[in-house]
DNA sequence: GCCGTTTTCGGCCCGACTGTTTTCAGTCG
């Protein structure tokens, strides 16, 4: 098994375990454990394994090592399997209900009997389950109306869309009578490739009007919860948007507690705990005494001298640390030593490769993307269209691609734009791993961008072959989304991410962060360990249309999640630079 | 189940809101 596979074990255990009310410190040692797997490498991990030092690993104890072991060897764990058999897999499912947890499942299974989704719609039908201690009326009403609407309200969404939802309230809450700040926190700040949901946090002193405004805006379809504090709502794509009204003087601690991560937060008030401070929403107070923290914030509030997140993290002895580091991945000890990152920014990216015009499947023509770059302030842009073999996208076959690269060549000969044009191609990688046109033809572009187009359920192996191969070929520049994933709709191809980065960076070749909000590929997660290795990255847009230019974006954003530096991307550097870059390949 | 300058047991982040209660449990983030 391999180590997504193990988490996802870890994770459904712990799930299981909260149904049977196991203490909530166990369920959560799984949870943490499977995501400590998910964040080291395959390599450490099958190192750790062998060697037996799986142990060594912070939040990895005797027992989860053990679990870990069994699973990598064997790919079965007896333990998790009793566990299974022993709880009808309804329940997971109910679990997901809004509304519902653990203890409601408990009690509807072993005073109805239920254990299925169908069975809860039938018992609320007859209304059995407002009977039931601890239930109601309403409680009945919100599980009938969760079931009709799971699916939209379990549906995580793009970023570029949630920050398209969240934009314009988040404008809306700036100019409000009586709004000191406001910003928009959680995922979409941390910058994750998918969000959950919106949370707003508003400094203000006067938080009535605000609620009411927020609660009527026109896109929300239903209010689910209003306070004095607090509002949440159910938006029209189902996406429920959550608002918090805060005094000025705790909005800075309020912004770190709602943009996290879980993880980031629980090692922060670890941090505190340690230099005898309780860290909260609320403030940053001393921890012993009589009182709760919010107590103690409230009878200091005024006199805190930490106005900013740069105060805050500095009165805990830490360097800043950027939202979308935020993720619990080693950042607080980097910011304790002063080592982290400076991470690249919008204003680094100096143009993009791995474009698409008419030639091929994209909406503009070749003169229309220039335009649009040269808008964008862009130095140089590459167009990389398909190749024959992606037919369904009106692939170029090797006249029509020479006629583009005389085109090219003649546009910027024509200094009509001041961006300079790169002549490239997105060459199929073949199911054998040649590529889709011979070396004669890619000798005349500047520039070769490989990517999987076909064959997509080829074993992990082969895949892995099949993309090295191409990595090998000598007029290879960068290789394209390297799993072909589709965020939301489809998953990756299997492939060995390790031995992928190692033979890309043997052979000189960049791997492409591909920058469409559909696919942030290759993921963030990888991104850091690589580019110690020494990988050298390019953050495409994979534009199909002038519009789509400005997704690099979002590329930016998976880039900084990934700790990359403007030293670790092509992009950043000057056109004289990359023509260079270019003629060395 | 994990962890330890509080160290092998006893903690483990903590508060808002809702719906059910008649003082609080469950859920959520």
């Amino acid at each position: 098994m391999n180590k997504t596979e193990i988490a996802a074990v870890l994770v459904d255990i712990g799930t299981l375990l909260e149904l049977k009310g196991e203490n909530p410190f166990k369920i959560r040692a799984y949870q943490s454990g499977a995501r400590v797997v998910e964040s080291l490498g395959e390599e450490e991990l099958a190192q750790r394994i062998a060697a037996g030092t799986l142990e060594e690993v912070k939040g990895i104890g005797e027992a989860l090592a053990q679990k870990i072991t069994e699973l990598a060897q064997t790919g079965r764990l007896g333990f998790y399997e009793k566990l299974k058999a022993s709880i009808p897999a309804g329940l997971v499912e109910i679990l997901s209900i809004p509304g519902i947890g653990p203890k409601k499942v408990k009690a509807l299974h072993d005073k109805l009997g239920i254990d299925s989704i169908a069975k809860l719609q039938q018992a609320c039908a007859a209304g059995r389950v407002a009977e039931l201690e601890g239930f109601g009326e309403k409680t009945q009403e919100k599980i009938v109306e969760g079931i009709r609407n799971r699916e939209a309200y379990g549906k995580r969404h793009l970023w570029l869309e949630a920050w398209q939802v969240a934009e314009p309230i988040l404008l809306g809450l700036r100019v409000l009578k009586g709004v000191l700040h406001a910003e928009a926190c959680g995922s979409l700040r941390r910058h994750m490739e998918t969000v959950g949901d919106l949370d707003f946090l508003v400094a203000t002193k006067t938080p009535e009007p605000i609620v009411a405004w927020f609660v009527q805006w026109p896109g929300v379809k239903e209010v689910t919860a209003q306070g004095e504090t607090k509002a949440s709502v159910r938006l029209g794509s189902g996406i429920q948007a959550d608002l918090r009204l805060v005094p000025p003087e705790q909005f800075v601690f309020a912004l770190h507690h709602f943009t996290g991560s879980k993880d980031h937060n629980i090692q922060m008030r670890h941090r505190a705990l340690q230099r005898g401070l309780s860290m909260s929403e609320w403030g940053l107070v001393p921890a012993e005494g009589e009182g709760t923290a919010k107590q103690k914030a409230e009878e200091r509030g005024r006199q805190t001298d930490i106005k900013t997140e740069e105060q805050l993290f500095a009165h805990l002895g830490l360097a800043f640390i950027p939202p979308e580091l935020r993720e619990g991945l080693g950042e607080i000890e980097l910011a304790e030593a002063k080592k982290l990152p400076r991470l690249v920014e919008e204003s680094d990216i100096r143009g993009v490769f791995h474009n698409h015009t008419t030639a091929s499947d994209g909406h503009n023509t070749l003169e229309e993307m220039t335009a649009a770059a040269e808008a964008l302030g862009f130095e140089f842009l590459g167009i990389a269209d398909h190749s024959k073999s992606s037919f369904q996208a009106r692939g170029l076959d090797e006249a029509r691609l020479e006629e583009q690269v005389a085109a090219i060549k003649q546009l910027n000969a024509a200094k009509k734009f001041k961006t300079h044009v790169f002549s490239g191609t997105e060459c199929d990688i073949l199911p054998d791993g040649r590529l889709d046109f011979s070396a004669k033809t890619l000798a005349q572009l500047d520039y070769v961008v490989v990517s999987v187009h076909s064959s997509f359920k080829q074993s992990r192996e082969e895949m892995t072959k099949r993309l090295i191969k191409a990595i090998e070929h000598p007029h290879v520049t960068m290789l394209g989304h390297l799993t072909g994933r589709l965020l939301l709709e489809r998953e990756g191809y299997e492939v060995d991410v390790d031995k992928i980065v190692d033979a890309a960076i043997a052979n000189g070749v960049i791997i492409e962060l591909n920058a469409s909000p559909w696919r942030l590929d290759m993921d963030w997660r990888h991104w850091r360990k690589a580019a110690e290795k020494g990988l050298l990255c390019a953050i495409n847009p994979d534009a199909h249309s002038t519009a789509g230019l400005a997704h690099f974006r979002c590329g930016v954003g998976a880039a900084r999640k990934g700790w990359l530096t403007r030293e670790n991307i092509l992009n950043t550097r000057p056109l004289r630079a990359v023509v260079d870059f270019f003629a060395r390949k």
